[in-house]
DNA sequence: CTGAAAGCGCTTACAG
DNA sequence: CTGAAAGCGCTTACAG
């Protein structure tokens, strides 16, 4: 009747709580997973009971004999970089609500570190993975995992079509920053872009192609910037060491924008008055910059709850047909930008 | 021989392993986890057979048998604000290789969330975790965790002295930045603060109060701002609504900086020429801003790495004393502060 | 070093 | 609704 003085070692189990509430362990089983099978009177008993013992249940134990884990793997390039962080956020949100618990990783963006860490979340026995895939990333790799039966959805990148994806509409977005440029007036418009090359990489620079043709433009100014914040600023000359000289420069991403604006405010040029410079990502504090950054939200937070629901729902049901979930882009502007009849005047 | 036709539905095992190989199962897990007891003939062959099967350990059921999961709890209260996905990457990192995995969990800075985070935690059966505690976390809750066996380290805050503690400096950090204005000749520094209520918030103001003292100046200019940036630029007009004009402020992390900054340029004033200005933190882009923010560093990747130190040497020890790790915090001076003579000039 | 046996805490049919 | 039994894949003594 009293606790044994050994609890120390041995938790309270499952039969434990069934022989205290005088049913069997299966049915007490029943009631963890609220089971309709049970009776109210018989659930609400056993509930108690497994109070009062303090029981706790063990998701390793019914993993082994259920096949789940209620586990699921997240593998990103860069925690540290605010746009997959909030990735993450939007991810972990959806996936905690569905009961479940995201096994994190980093790879570095490295495709070997990548494999190590997929073997262990194989190890760990996790229901389903969502990847960033790490730029270089076979798709012979994805593939293999569809072998193994371990569920996995793309995110933000994608580098095979077999599994499901989802990501913002770089494309579109990079349509939009031109659009609203060549709205202005702008019709010398540079691209500056860095960092490894990846579908995300790529399709922004398609999409800045396919929209600077559209309006009949030439898309000959793509210059490449260096990695770092600090070096971006003072390589801002780049722009116009090109063919022609722009007068907006739409950027890769926040990082490219808020290195220009300082390097350009370093050689005594005024955003929003000289120049005209859009964003990417809108994840940095725009709000908080003067001028204010125009900036292309890709709501990464978005895009990772679309991940996730896209997992669940396939492990909900293997068969349905894969998926490609895009997430619309917006414009956010506000002060970083000039009509060209500004600047000429 | 031949691999049999339902290999779909049946993983290998280890038991097929030691069958392929010619041992005992007990031989094949010794292989495994590396004992010194198997011979070098054998663990070749074994581990030859597990890459021919393509064999996956089961961490699971290991885990089943050996009481411990190879896994570690991490809960955060944001994971988009950059300080918390620093501190996490730098966990994430040593306990990747100490073949580990983290489960990570947002707590929204919630104590009822906190709690429902937790108990999955011991669900999943964490090895340990590392907690960042909402605001308002009782120190009762973390002496639970100790009753139940759990080891947990406290990251970045801390409510109660019985686990081990990683954090910075913050009463050192806020004492560099008075001692640093003070030697530019300010004496009516203010503090300028916001959010939630918890070890790290009275620490910093402790140690504004303590430096002020010291220099034998009055902590009357602590003033609370908004949360949100946008707020935050607005209320730039907070600091000279005080009893005495402060010539310089204290940021109680960089997000407050940045606001300030862009509403005092928006009062028309320029920071590091008519008014000094220190963040904290420094995870923004100072780099990037103009002028260049001059910040007190607190290294949140290099506490998140002391952190999963803690824990892991704990995880070795249970019964070794309770530790507090204190990383020291550093001010990067760049260009938001000028000397006083020079303002008055 | 190796083998046979028991057991970790749960879920899953299966018979009542 | 309930009970008895088997089993998920591993590790742990224990005897050789």
């Amino acid at each position: 009747m009293m606790p044994s003085d050994d609890r120390k070692k041995s938790r309270v189990t499952l039969l434990d709580v069934a022989q205290h509430a005088g049913v069997s362990r299966a049915t007490a089983s029943l009631v963890i997973r609220n089971s309709p099978l049970v009776g109210a009177k018989t659930r609400a008993k056993v509930e108690a009971v497994m109070q009062e013992l303090g029981y706790v249940y063990n998701v390793g134990a019914a993993r082994l004999r259920a096949e789940k884990s209620r586990t699921v793997g997240v593998i990103i390039p860069n925690l540290t970089n605010p746009f997959f962080a909030e990735l993450l956020a939007g991810i972990e949100r959806v996936i905690d609500s569905a009961g479940m618990v995201v096994i994190l990783a980093n790879s570095g963006d490295l495709t070997e570190r990548q494999d190590v860490v997929m073997r262990r979340m194989r190890e760990h026995g996790v229901d389903g993975v969502i990847l960033c895939p790490a730029a270089g990333t076979e798709p012979a790799m994805l593939d293999g995992l569809d072998e193994w039966g371990l569920p996995v959805v793309q995110a933000l990148r994608h580098v095979s079509g077999r599994t499901d994806y989802a990501g913002p509409d770089y494309i579109g977005g990079v349509k939009q920053s031109v659009d609203y440029l060549v709205s202005l007036g702008h019709r010398s418009i540079a691209f500056a872009v860095h960092g490894q090359v990846h579908s995300a990489y790529r399709e922004r620079i398609e999409g800045f192609c396919a929209a600077m043709h559209g309006h009949g433009l030439s898309d000959d100014l793509i210059v490449k910037v260096p990695e770092k914040i600090g070096d971006i600023s003072a390589s801002a000359d780049l722009l116009f060491r090109q063919e022609r000289q722009p007068t907006a420069a739409i950027c890769f991403n926040d990082v490219i924008a808020l290195g220009l604006s300082a390097g350009l405010f370093d050689k005594g040029m005024q955003i929003g008055r000289d120049f005209s410079l859009v964003g990417f990502d809108d994840v940095t504090d725009a709000e908080a910059l003067r001028p204010r950054l125009t900036s292309v939200s890709t709501a990464p937070e978005t895009v990772g709850e679309n991940a996730a629901t896209l997992l669940l729902d396939r492990l909900a049901d293997r068969e349905r047909a894969v998926r490609r979930v895009i997430t619309p882009t917006e414009l956010h502007i506000r002060q970083s930008c000039v009509s060209i009849a500004d600047i000429d005047a």
